[in-house]
DNA sequence: CCTATACTACGGAAGAAACAGTAGAACCCC
DNA sequence: GGGGTTCTACTGTTTCTTCCGTAGTATAGG
């Protein structure tokens, strides 16, 4: 329910293990596009798990560290936030700006076509 | 091209400009959520222009302030960063977080399915 | 002209973010 | 069991963000 808020570089870190489900600090490390030194991985995670947004176990003698807030929820936050200050609260005009890109493929057009009549059925 | 990022108190500043178009620093303070010190309000703007995101004109003794960025570039910027991490590069997914917010009007979800008809359309 | 007022420029303090080095613990292998 | 490796904890530095106070300038009104 609180306000879900990441700076970009916790973003770059809550996105991989989003993708992985997990990693160990090596890991995160690997796969993050900067070249961090391993300490500053750590330091990262070791922040984010203070917020509550992270949490590890134990895996020999690394830690393994998993998100602790689904993405779902994040990306529900930080959309509202988008869509409140740059769109004026309107959610389809957010939609014309993602519409818009003209990278997207066909499927995800007809994906998206199948979740808003979904939606538009479940809401009569 | 270049890559848009607001702070959060950048984005509030920002969203009162886009919203009104343009303000002297004592409208942008008068219509922040925040009570902050006017002289507040005046750093975050100097700063804002300091990194090219709005510009002045002087007005009487005063200045006021435009935004030199459209918001649908903001837009798409902070979209981009969005569904690359948190729905890991696709649209739809975060289409489907959008479409899952059970207070979108009716209105709302038609003027959606318009731009995505459209959109199809075009696409041909 | 003089004073009260509204504004900007400048500087800085406090806190957070980003990054990394060093020390020390745990482990592995020979 | 000793040496090298891999890990975390702790600490520190730099930069950015956020916020505001003070000083100085311009203006408006009497």
């Amino acid at each position: 329910m609180n306000e879900i808020y990441f700076t970009p570089r916790e973003l770059d870190v809550m996105s991989i293990l989003w993708r992985s489900g997990s990693g160990t600090v090596a890991e995160v490390r690997e796969a993050l596009h900067d070249e961090l030194a391993y300490t500053s991985v750590l330091s990262a995670l070791q922040l984010l798990e203070e917020k509550g947004f992270v949490r590890h176990e134990s895996e020999g003698r690394a830690y393994r560290y998993f998100p602790a807030v689904e993405p779902q929820r994040a990306g529900g936050s930080a959309l509202g936030r988008i869509r409140d200050a740059i769109f004026q609260g309107s959610a389809s005009r957010m939609f014309a700006q993602i519409v818009s890109d003209r990278k997207l493929s066909r499927d995800e057009l007809e994906r998206m076509k199948q979740l808003l009549a979904e939606r538009l059925r479940e809401d009569e």
